[in-house]
DNA sequence: TAAAACTACATAACTAGAATTATGGTTATA
DNA sequence: TATAACCATAATTCTAGTTATGTAGTTTTA
């Protein structure tokens, strides 16, 4: 796998987290981790989290478009891959800038 | 600095995100991770944001709540430090258990 | 039929002005 | 010189208007 180095600006990871910030939809959001590449159709996240399908479409349209899945309409069914490359910019993002303001110390 | 491993559940993990969710929030947390150990005052988050300081008192109870943020009174002031174990577990959170649903190849 | 879009509504969150509380320093007074 | 009275500052709480979000039923589209 590989991992594409992205920048992100803060409306874009105040977004990101914001995405997350819902227990329904990081739990889409895990399953979807879990499932790697491949990804999982909208039906198969409905199986495991057991959401109504209508409920599921309307956090799904909200992960994407913060850009932390993707989306792929193959024939009838659209599968959803988590954007690794966007997860680990948002990952990194939390601690980058680690005490950046902190004095250094004279020796 | 001793970063201790922390085991978090998916509820206190959406909790972590959403306090993160809002650019405000995520602003004042950047500040703080920014600001290393030794922390800021209220006052002097309140200068670099802008922001009113009761809209920052809010934002700073939600990153409390969370536990992204303790805060230490010191005389008249308020000092707000960054929860660095959290946040290294909120971090790693995200990618955590990823592919642990991939079957894995038989050789 | 699978999935998304549309719709509606109750609830929660964001923002910020005004009032309040808490602390520390300064000045007045007995 | 105590100490009471007062003022300044730091931060929080109260309150309210506005906006956003969560959920889910219904309808539409491919």
């Amino acid at each position: 796998m590989v991992i594409k180095n992205i920048q992100l600006e803060i409306e874009q990871a105040a977004q990101g987290f914001a995405a997350i910030g819902s227990e329904a939809r990081l739990a889409v959001l895990i399953s979807l981790v879990k499932a790697g590449e491949s990804g999982r159709t909208v039906g198969e996240i409905q199986e495991r989290t057991g959401m109504p399908a209508s409920t599921l479409a309307h956090h799904l349209r909200f992960l994407t478009s913060a850009d932390l899945i993707v989306q792929e309409k193959s024939g009838r069914v659209v599968i959803n891959h988590a954007n690794f490359n966007h997860l680990e910019a948002l990952a990194a993002y939390i601690l980058k800038e680690c005490c950046s303001d902190v004095p250094t110390k004279r020796k």
